[in-house]
DNA sequence: TCTGGGGTCCTAGGACCC
DNA sequence: TCTGGGGTCCTAGGACCC
């Protein structure tokens, strides 16, 4: 057994994903702002390349803005399709160093290479290799950080986004850490950097020398104990390669509001069936079921409702929501976004053997009834319950 | 500037049970 | 005729992440 080293944890994200991956589509994007999303008169950006970024665009910025900042951008629709195809062809990169890869998003993810330094070498050496691997077979550029944890890793990633490798070794951590902004730690943000910045508290270093009652007061007890922790380069959340989904859900944001019901009733019928049409996909049904509805003026309301029994049928989903829909306060509601959510997820494998185990067993007892009826008591006993012998 | 879509987690109050 | 404490489930809202 190899020790394992000080900094096993390392974050890999590949930059500006979905702009590369439409310029490795069409090669003639490259060097031009490309943006992805914010083609329709509502949305936002979701990913730009660094020569849009040059221009003040970032993702999650309402698009109208980032036309104003940037023109002569090149805006495309994102095509999640190849998005996915990258994403796989990266996963597998990750997974040929360890199976111990925790995928946060398309984009990113966690591994843990203390099993793998005897073949490939230092976490570091991992990391270049994994950069030029991914280069190779990826097409993208990746940014690689190295640490002890979690989210030093991931904070050493952005510092040296683009295309490049940081280690932050294990004794300074807090030197890293001092000078950084309090809202690059993760759970900071804009409310919270706010709430920060009245005390000013501005770095991850004046939040560490912050006592922690005057943090909890500000916070609550969850958030401040683990900001405290975070910020004092304590983080023990280990690599997970795999999580349940704990919900399903689709929602939409219209071009125009809508008031008619007919219009609102036929979106919330479509996206019921495209939750359902997931749930079964990846073998969930669920038991509980939200509505959401933003109106006109950006106030967002959710109603749920969870059910006897789990479903994965778009029509149960639809008959939920449409109720709760109903039942909103006032009428003649302008409807900026509709949304259906599935959570109190089981896996539909089990509950369906469950219930025809159930099913089966309450057969089998009416049938025994019957035969009791007839022919006494004691004339019909399930199989399972001889194999013990007659005589016990 | 006027705010996407898919998720996770936390809080807080009320119901209900022991 | 005044009123405990803990646990769990459900619901609504909100912060946050990519």
């Amino acid at each position: 057994m190899t020790e394992r080293p000080p900094e096993p944890i390392l974050h890999v994200d590949l930059d500006a994903f979905y702009a590369s991956v439409e310029v490795l589509k069409d090669p003639s994007l490259a060097g031009k702002p490309v943006m992805v999303g914010g083609t329709g008169s509502r949305g936002v950006v979701a990913s730009a390349s660094y020569e849009a970024r040059k221009f003040g665009v970032r993702s999650a910025m309402p698009a109208v803005r980032a036309r104003r900042l940037c023109p002569e951008g090149v805006f495309l629709p994102a095509d999640f399709e190849a998005y996915r195809a990258h994403s796989n062809r990266f996963r597998e990169v990750l997974l040929s160093y360890t199976p111990l890869v925790e995928p946060i998003a398309l984009d990113e993810a966690f591994l843990d290479v203390a099993g793998a330094t005897r073949l490939f070498g230092s976490p570091e050496e991992i990391g270049r290799r994994i950069r030029a691997d991914v280069a190779r077979e990826v097409g993208v550029t990746c940014s690689v950080g190295v640490a002890a944890s979690k989210f030093v890793a991931k904070l050493a990633s952005d510092e040296c986004k683009p295309d490049g490798l940081l280690v932050v070794p294990a004794a300074r951590v807090l030197d890293f850490l001092d000078p950084l902004p309090a809202g690059r730690l993760w759970g900071v943000g804009e409310k919270t950097g706010d709430l920060l910045g009245r005390l000013s508290i501005r770095t991850i270093g004046d939040l560490g020398r912050t006592p922690e009652p005057i943090l909890e007061r500000l916070l609550g007890e969850q958030s401040a104990r683990h900001l405290f922790e975070l910020s004092h380069g304590l983080d023990a959340r280990e690599v997970v390669p795999y999580e349940p989904p704990r919900s399903v859900s689709h929602e939409e944001t219209f071009d125009r509001d809508l008031d008619e019901d007919e219009d609102i009733l036929r979106e919330m019928l479509a996206l019921s069936g495209r939750v359902a049409a997931r749930l079964r996909e990846d073998g969930y049904q669920a038991r509980t079921v939200v509505l959401k509805a933003r109106l006109a003026n950006f106030t967002t309301l959710t109603r749920s409702r969870t059910l006897p029994d789990a479903t994965d049928v778009g029509a149960d989903l639809y008959h939920v929501v449409s109720e709760l829909y109903r039942a909103l306060p006032g009428e003649r509601r302008r409807i900026r976004l509709l949304g259906v959510q599935a959570t109190g997820l089981v896996a539909a494998g089990a509950e369906q053997l469950a219930l025809l185990r159930g099913e089966r067993w309450g057969d089998v007892e009416r049938a025994v009834d019957r035969i009791e009826r007839r022919f006494g008591r004691g004339a019909a006993t399930p199989a399972s319950l001889l194999r013990r012998g007659p005589r016990g």
